[in-house]
DNA sequence: ATGAAAGCGCTAACAT
DNA sequence: ATGTTAGCGCTTTCAT
């Protein structure tokens, strides 16, 4: 089983294990073909598998990247997970999986353990707004991915962030519910403080302006409520439902309401059908995001989808690749978003 | 940052690099408390963090246990995921995550590459029936928790399953489908092949026989299409989709249909919508597992919970756990499920 | 009670 | 083209 080593290796192939070492790292100029053959066939052979651990201590870089998430029980970050341990995979790599539970303290030791365990990249899916607590690691070489994230000012240098491009999404879906005929649209969304609610709102109005529509016919809520607290998957539908019950029994309701992800939608679309209405004919509720949930709801959730699998390629990429030098300071990688046209949304009737 | 070695601590503590070795490994008793606490606030001042990877060549053992499961994009394994990785933390564990794609050979593959890694803690969601292919490496010293799933004849020895009682959560559920006062109660599945299966339609059999109904009246849906293959989230929906329409359509349908699982469920209660009945007042719904999703959907969705978060810290402790001897081979942990009524089912109307 | 020293399996100079 | 060898940071006998 284990316990073959690369002196077994070497000499069954009557080698040293230099040769052997050449041969695993791609050195293989270095020697004759004659001999490469015959060290690959021993290898075969013996079952031999290089150990980790010695590889790492040696070299101080673990094939092993981590992942820092708020809480893989949510499918938008499981689907994360899983693309981007597929990518890592490619390459030999695996993930290291880290639930920080939307708790700064809690995120930022992963971190640091992680980078002192010599892990040299890493995902990060913060909750926090600054990164700041941890530009002191990138300039010890360490290699971050912001995920679902876009460049901030204030930025350490040396950050990748991996998002989709939040604005152009909400404008897609503001041109979509325009042009079902919508004109009393509300965007949902619990208080817009951190990046991508601000941009997906901004998208949102610029759809809006572009059809001419005034600006004060947008509804948005605030989030009157300190209800955003805990913030999980089934609070967030919470939050949709309270402000959508509150928004519907006002004097001039919306015809559509766009929520600021899927959850939210799917807590907006109970409170429709709690004031009797109906989803799709009596009112048009659109999400963001597209979690496996969107299809399987019901109403099928008109959303934007985001490329996952192409995000989390891209993530693994930045962690992985050749240094690409000025170029990869800094840099936000935004991916395109795609409207998805399900049943939840509809013509506006007159 | 890193860099800081046991050497490090112990020059600047003034004693050797086995005191401070002892002291990390709870060797406490072999020096002068005056020592001690030298080398504790000597090993706080500098920061420093032992390096996993010397540790691991040295002692064998990494302090990483890897999780298999066919894909965290599932809620029901992100959920494992996330309270898996929560019980490795408190020991200082890390979670090295695994997704199968349900490929049988990445799975085989995927355990080997952990085990030659060192790895001496593995939990898989196998979606083999048998577990043979390992059996040679429980020989090995691995420690194996197979989750979601009981003992078997033919299982290896040393190998421990950790499961929710399947047949006491489907007997709860036919208990109360039964005082509600059904009687014609469908038990739908795709082929009850796997050993899961089989049990909760067995319980689910024992409810109605202990209520004296004839099991004629209980109709299953065996799968007549090999619809199932991918066997994906949505394809579960699909396929209660696609069963319950047949089962409604029928000359004699039921007024409350089982699923075997959520996701399948889901598809039910599409299905009882489309052939314009509501879910709930004319036809009863119910699903099994208790994802997250089962509590968002609408309506929401009465079912039985598996207690995730317990299950999870036992499958840890197995793993890392003293080794029981004899009573820890072959064993299987069975977690008690709880029912949990929501909207999805109510009493039938005459 | 503490220290010295031998490796764990591997890589990468540096020889030859 | 191939071999020799010095560690990477740690744990653990075995001395003292």
């Amino acid at each position: 089983m284990a316990g073959i080593t690369i002196l077994d290796v070497a000499r069954a192939a009557g080698v040293s294990t230099s040769t052997v070492s050449n041969l695993l790292n791609g050195r293989t100029g270095r020697m004759l073909p004659e001999t490469r053959e015959r060290v690959e066939s021993t290898i075969k052979e013996l079952g031999y598998r290089p150990n980790r651990a010695a590889r790492q201590l040696r070299t101080g870089k673990p094939q092993v990247i981590g992942l820092v998430v708020p809480s893989v029980g949510n499918p938008y970050w499981g689907a994360l997970a899983r693309y981007l341990e597929a990518a890592a995979l490619t390459e030999g790599y695996h993930v290291l999986l880290c639930n920080s539970e939307r708790d700064p303290a809690r995120e930022r030791q992963y971190v640091d353990e992680l980078v002192s365990d010599g892990i040299r990249g890493i995902v990060l899916c913060s909750s926090l707004p600054s990164l700041e607590h941890v530009s002191g690691l990138l300039d010890d070489g360490l290699r971050l991915v912001a995920f679902d994230r876009t460049a901030q000012a204030d930025d350490p240098v040396g950050l990748v962030n991996v998002s989709v491009d939040n604005a152009v999404g909400a404008e897609l879906m503001g041109e979509h519910l325009v042009s079902l005929g919508h004109r009393r649209i509300a965007f949902l969304s619990g208080a817009i403080r951190s990046v991508n609610r601000t941009e997906r709102f901004e998208g949102f109005l610029r759809a809006l302006e572009r059809a001419g529509i005034a600006r004060p016919d947008v509804v948005t809520w605030p989030g009157s409520s300190g209800a955003e607290g805990a913030f999980g998957d089934v609070e967030a539908a919470e939050l949709g439902r309270v402000a959508a019950t509150e928004l519907l029994a006002g004097p001039n309701p919306p015809t559509a309401i766009f929520a600021v992800n899927d959850m939210t939608a799917i807590g907006v679309c109970r409170a429709v059908r709690d004031a009797g209405m109906e989803v799709g004919r009596d009112v048009s509720v659109a999400g963001f995001d597209d979690i496996v949930l969107a299809e399987l709801y019901s109403p099928r959730l008109t959303t934007v989808r985001q490329p996952m699998k192409e995000m989390a390629a891209a993530a693994f990429r930045a962690l992985h690749g050749p240094d690409e030098g000025p170029a990869s300071q800094g840099t936000s990688l935004l991916f395109r978003p795609e409207l998805v046209v399900r049943d939840s949304t509809a013509a506006v009737v007159a």
